[in-house]
DNA sequence: CTATAATGCAATCAAAAGGTTGCTTATGCA
DNA sequence: TGCATAAGCAACCTTTTGATTGCATTATAG
């Protein structure tokens, strides 16, 4: 499943920190999002590549500078699943329920 | 960040697997949730026991068996961050289109 | 034109993850 | 009682991950 790869993505604070200072500013180099996250530029750099990878942002040179960029139809799949699991999981609660009443 | 550690453990192929099967299934033994997965029974066990860490699953011994209930409100948790990293994302573009159209 | 800032690339390293095998324990059923 | 089934525990191994250091490259600001 290509979910798990965003799933995955995600799964690290720092990596979590970067998407949501990407949703806050706009136009972001690797410096910015790199920035104070307690670890060095490279260390940062290798994660933000796992955020390329599951393609949940883009990278876009421009000059010296590369800019990240969010591509947010991965977070909303990664959304829509879960959003999904729990709606089999509510109707199947919904029978049980009817099941019950039944008795 | 404790959502990290539940994106983290949704984040393989094995254990979101393991989820669906959960959202399906009524009352699952660490058996059933563990067959047919390509892997051993203690690999699968590992597996679980990281979506237990997570607190996406509970575990509960009976008699000779042990069920694995899901607990969803991991679940809506990493559904909530993801829709309001989306709801941000749409303000900010909507404030972006406002400033393009004043000029 | 040169100094500096932004980035890339590679080697290295420890720790964690993913998986296995082997053995033990305990429960339920015939 | 005896045997099959569900599960636990521990050791071990390989690959991946998270992070580092050091050095090279390139582009912009003065």
């Amino acid at each position: 499943m290509a979910l798990a790869e965003v799933f995955r993505a995600l799964g690290d604070p720092v990596r979590l920190e970067m998407v949501q200072r990407l949703v806050k500013e706009e136009s972001c180099t690797i410096s910015a999002v790199s920035e104070g996250l307690g670890i060095t530029r490279q260390g940062a750099r290798k994660h933000l590549q796992v955020l390329v990878s599951a393609r949940i942002v883009q990278l876009e040179p421009k000059g010296r500078d590369v800019y990240v960029l969010l591509a947010p139809e991965r977070l909303d799949e990664a959304r829509a699943f879960i959003a999904e699991l729990e709606a089999k999981w509510d109707s199947r609660l919904d029978a049980l329920k009817k099941f019950v009443e039944k008795g």
